[in-house]
Order: structure tokens, then C-alpha cells, then sequence
RNA sequence: GGGUCGGUGCCCGAGUGGUUAAUGGGGGCGGACUGUAAAUCCGCUGGCUCUGCCUACGUUGGUUCAAAUCCAACCCGGCCCA
């Protein structure tokens, strides 16, 4: 066992959007009260690796809890590990974790800013960019960068190795065999690290951080600091309703999808997490909502993809996606929103197999097995043969291609 | 450093010289059904404008008419010993 981690915490941490309305435990709301009267802002830490392009629905939890802060009057913190995604949170699926370039670090940052909103529509921004005092971006590699061997040495003198194995995945990895890299050891005590550096009051995370960020209660209290509190909050179950919503599963939505796609993967979620993803995901009042389980998945998908893209195109995304299943039983399919894919690059005359991959749907050998098991069709009309030949560009112009139920594309010609 | 076991397709895991693009399970995709879901049933699941060709069983080289299967070196990992 490592240190009563669990009364590090608030025992009383939720979903709750409204950080002044759940935080039920008392230091924390002593320290919100201290701040208050001191008139100073809490620094509430939120760190993401920018190991990828993309930010999801399961990233967006943590982000509405910490513009919920903002908007509080709080400091957001918001860290961009560009020094500690070189060595990767050890989930125990991720081997070794590609070594990414400065350039990609900071083109994946930026990426991260603007699906956050940066320099957009502040209504829909999930975090507050604009009002000052309000936001800080940082960059770990500004203080881990410059570290030097002795600080390291002091920094893992704080660790046993017995507590590093009180970690559930290091256990469970040690127990089972599955190699465990040093270095990675390194990557919790970095992480905490990081709450000495910007000196933070408190530090969100999903429940799967508990053990980073009582690490970085650890490193402040060795560095004479107030420690940090935790505010842990759930994870978002992902598409497929089992297992957490992560881009390596690919069971995700991301914020930068376009309305129809977002929308269509909400609106065939599981029932068993529809709850789950309106309770963590929208301020919506479950009670109030229909009963009907079709009628809820709906009105989450909607609500949801409202957020992102505003009233009007979550309204257009479920018209369309009502029409799409319609156009997919015989009637032809007329709607916009469809990506376009352009047949500028397809080489005439071009049989239908070739057809698909030339557009970017699969590739070419799936293609012809997809068209055989009847599962492609060209304006709702089911294709069957992999070598029907079209002839020129002309006779698939604006026509729209279809794979399984849900991929489109638009022809063009 | 020594000993020993092992590295197979998205994952797990069979296969120890020849109808092997490689059994099986999971996952994924497609079809039927349905609520666009779940459950169930069926099909598919390396690539290529494909009646054929190419690339695949840690890496490199070797033996052989023929290797994922035999040999050698190397790389990587587990366990035990130091």
C-alpha cells in the first residue's frame, strides 16, 4: 500500500459539470473559500500529451470541468507535455512509444489549441481563451528540458521501487511478466513534477490518474509546497460502450468531426452508456428527457453535437442522418452534407473494385470483397459485380457512393 | 555475464520441411433481423485496376528442388543463477 491515497482525495468528486455545486469535501472547499477571501485564483492543472492530432469526447470531460473553473474565476493551467510524451504514460498496450520530433510536438500542440477553440466562436470553445488570467499554457520541456542528472537522481530518490509497483498497471504488468521499462518509472514522477513546477492547487485527471497526481502531491510536499488536490472524475466509456474512449482503440469522437459523422456515431451508441455519456457530456436534466431509450440516444446525439457545431448544423447532422439510413433502403440519396471525393485521380475506364479504393473508402482486395458480400451500393442501388466497368468520369458524377451503412462519398467528377 | 524458454497476421494463439496467405478464438468489417442499438444467424477479414502477380511468420545469411518450420550469427523479451 502507498500512503492513504485514498483520503488524499474528495471522496465526494463527480461528474458534476459545476465545481461549486458537488465538492463536497471540506479542505477542498476550505481552499476555495481561503482563495476567495485572499482573492486569489486557485491554479488548476490540466496536462495532455500531444502524442496525437486529435482531441476526443473523452478528453472533453476534463476540459468542461476545467472551463467550469474558468469560468469560476480559477486559473486554467493547461500543460502540454511535449517533454514527457517522448516517454508515454505506461498504459501496459503501448510498448514503446514512437519518439516524436520537436516540429510534430508542436504541430500536434497547436492542433490540441484549436480544437479547444483557440481564436474561435467563444460560444463554442470548450475553454476560456480570452478572458485575461483565466488560461495558461505551458509547456513542460520548459522546466524538464533543462534538468539536470542531479535533479533526476533527487527526483527518483523520492520513489520506491515498492511504490511504483503499488501502481495497478505496474503491478499487474511485474505480475504477469510483460516488460516494464525503466524509464517509465520516470514518467509519473515527471508528471508530478510538473505541479511543482506551475505550483498548481489542484490537478484533474480521469480516475485512471489517481497515482500521477498523488505523485505530485509527494514532489510538492518535497519541495516545501502546498500539496496539490486531486480531482479525479470519470472516465467516458467509449463507442463501443465497454472499454474507455481512446484513440487506440478507436472507439472515439472527436471534436473536429464534422456534424453528421459526430452526430451518427452518438446516435447509435449503446444503451447501457447513453446515461453515462448525458451525465458527463451535457448539463442536460436526465429526468426530464424521454423514457424511451431511442428517443434519449437522440437527444444526447443531438444535444452533444450541438455543443460543438451549434444549434442549427446538429439540427441539419440528424436530418441527414435520418435521410442517409432512408437513402440506404432504395431511395435515392440527396443530401449535401455527404464528403465529396474526387474522381480526378481515378483512371477511366475503371472497374467498380477500383473504383473504392481509387476514392479513398478501403482498399482495393476489400473492396472486391465488400461488393461480393453486397455490402457496397451507388445511389442506393446495390452493386454485385467487383468488375463492372464505368466508362468515364461523366456517368459517376454526383453520385454517391456508399460502403456498409454509414461511409458516403460523394462522386465528383 | 551464465543457464533456460520464447519472438507468427490488429490482439491472443496453433503450426516443427511440401495443397500454408498460414487452424482456432477475440476484435473489426459486411449481410439478414432490429430501434440506425443489443442479442442471434450468415459471410469476409495481407496488398495490387486481380482469371494472375507481389509481400508476409524478430533481423541477416545459409542448407534444401522446397523453410514459419533445419543451421549460424545477431537483435529483443520472460524466468533462474551471478
Amino acid at each position: 500500500m502507498s500512503r492513504g491515497l485514498a483520503d488524499l482525495f474528495p471522496a465526494g468528486v463527480t461528474a458534476d459539470p459545476k465545481p461549486t455545486a458537488k465538492v463536497a469535501d471540506q479542505h477542498l472547499a476550505a481552499r476555495l473559500a481561503e482563495a476567495e477571501a485572499e482573492g486569489r485564483p486557485l491554479r488548476v492543472k490540466l496536462g495532455i500529451d500531444p502524442t496525437g492530432s486529435d482531441i476526443h469526447l473523452g478528453h472533453a470531460i476534463l476540459f468542461r470541468k476545467l472551463r467550469a473553473f474558468q469560468d469560476a474565476g480559477h486559473t486554467a493551467v493547461l500543460i502540454i507535455g511535449d517533454f514527457t510524451a517522448r516517454i508515454g504514460d505506461p498504459t501496459g498496450k503501448s510498448a514503446t512509444r514512437v519518439q516524436l520530433s520537436a516540429d510534430q510536438v508542436e504541430a500536434n500542440a497547436q492542433t490540441y489549441l484549436a480544437q479547444l477553440g483557440q481564436g474561435q466562436d467563444p460560444a463554442r470553445a470548450l475553454l476560456d481563451f480570452d478572458t485575461p488570467g483565466r488560461l495558461e499554457v505551458r509547456r513542460n520541456s520548459e522546466w524538464l528540458a533543462a534538468m539536470d542528472l542531479a535533479a533526476v537522481i533527487d527526483l527518483l530518490g523520492t520513489s520506491t521501487v515498492g511504490q511504483m509497483l503499488a501502481k495497478e498497471d505496474f503491478g499487474n504488468r511485474y505480475g504477469s511478466g510483460t516488460p516494464i521499462s525503466l524509464h517509465e518509472f520516470l514518467y509519473p514522477l515527471l508528471q508530478g513534477y510538473d505541479s511543482v513546477a506551475i505550483r498548481s492547487d489542484l490537478e484533474l485527471g480521469g480516475t485512471d490518474q489517481k497515482f500521477n497526481v498523488a505523485m505530485g502531491r509527494d514532489l510538492q510536499r518535497h519541495h516545501g509546497l502546498r500539496p496539490q488536490f486531486g480531482m479525479l472524475l470519470p472516465i467516458l466509456p467509449g463507442l463501443d460502450g465497454v472499454q474507455k474512449m481512446s484513440k487506440s482503440l478507436g472507439n472515439t469522437v472527436g471534436l473536429a468531426e464534422d456534424p453528421l459523422s459526430m452526430y451518427s456515431k452518438l446516435e447509435k451508441l449503446p444503451d447501457a452508456v447513453v446515461n453515462d455519456y448525458l451525465n458527463l457530456l451535457t448539463d442536460l436534466d436526465l429526468a426530464a428527457l424521454p423514457a424511451n431509450p431511442r428517443e434519449r440516444q437522440k437527444a444526447m446525439a443531438l444535444e452533444v453535437t450541438r455543443q460543438r457545431h451549434g444549434e442549427d448544423a446538429a439540427r441539419q447532422a440528424q436530418a441527414d442522418a435520418a435521410r442517409l439510413v432512408a437513402g440506404a433502403a432504395g431511395a435515392g440519396a440527396a443530401i449535401a452534407e455527404v464528403p465529396e471525393a474526387s474522381l480526378a485521380a481515378v483512371n477511366f475506364p475503371a472497374k467498380a473494385f477500383y473504383l473504392l479504393s481509387a476514392v479513398g473508402l478501403c482498399s482495393s482486395s476489400d473492396a472486391r470483397r465488400q461488393i461480393q458480400g453486397g455490402g457496397v451500393r451507388l445511389d442506393g442501388e446495390k452493386l454485385s459485380d467487383p468488375n463492372q466497368v464505368f466508362a468515364d468520369a461523366a456517368s459517376l458524377d454526383g453520385k454517391v457512393l456508399q460502403l456498409g451503412r454509414k461511409t458516403f462519398r460523394r462522386l465528383v467528377g
